[in-house]
DNA sequence: GAGTAGATCGGCT
DNA sequence: GCCGATCTACTCG
């Protein structure tokens, strides 16, 4: 399959976006060994109008500008002092749009994410939650700011989820963000297993 | 099986 | 200082 092209993740509807997320599939290459699985949960994070998002409201830091990037890049950040979270950078130049990437089903490299996870035999938590799917993906800052159409991480193109399948709803752990907290901005493919915790 | 504490970095109020 | 786009282990029922 086809990487996926900047003029993809350049889309200004950062929602619309999240939904075509679903299905494609991420790889990464760490020191020559690939991992890589199908995507199926992501939420939409709508830049500087967006209470959730680290950038709103126009918010420039160290960490958050690379959310001010062109889309088709990653950013990579750290979430509670432990956890690596990966988003999909999307939109133009200036336009801090992002996609975070809530859970995946594994393909490729399953031996080795097992090991990174310490994990004897393959469970649905080995990548379903951001924080559990970095680590098994071997995503850690030093992938912040990489290009997607890069060598070391990458998305390819995949079957179109039908939107029957796909169920749209509130995001997690964004309670402070008062009426934007509601927003059903977080996706995920039905009765998939790899889908984190609340529902399926 | 559900609820809670702890780990521990960066960026605010 | 406090709290966050989290996960795991441990407690209690």
């Amino acid at each position: 399959m086809a990487k996926l092209s900047y003029a993809f993740y350049q889309d200004l509807d950062v929602n619309s976006l999240a939904k075509q997320l679903l299905g494609k599939q991420l790889f990464t290459n760490i020191e020559g060994v690939i991992t890589g699985g199908v995507i199926v949960e992501t939420e939409a994070y709508a830049g500087v109008e967006d209470k959730a998002s680290h950038a709103y409201g126009g918010r420039l830091t160290d960490r958050t500008k690379t959310m001010y990037l062109a889309g088709g890049v990653s950013y990579v950040y750290l979430c509670y002092g432990i956890h690596h979270l990966f988003n999909v950078v999307s939109g133009p130049l200036n336009t801090p749009h992002a996609v975070l990437i809530r859970g995946l089903e594994p393909t490729i490299g399953l031996e080795e994410m097992l090991q990174r996870r310490g994990m004897p035999v393959l469970k649905p938590n080995l990548t379903a939650g951001p924080g559990a799917l970095s680590k098994a993906m071997g995503i850690d800052r030093a992938l912040n700011g990489q290009d997607l159409l890069g060598e070391q991480i990458w998305i390819e193109d995949g079957p179109l989820i039908p939107d029957e399948r796909i169920a749209a709803v509130p995001r997690v752990g964004v309670g402070y963000a008062a009426e934007h907290a509601l927003l059903p901005w977080r996706y995920y493919i039905k009765g998939n297993r790899f889908v984190s915790k609340p529902n399926r």
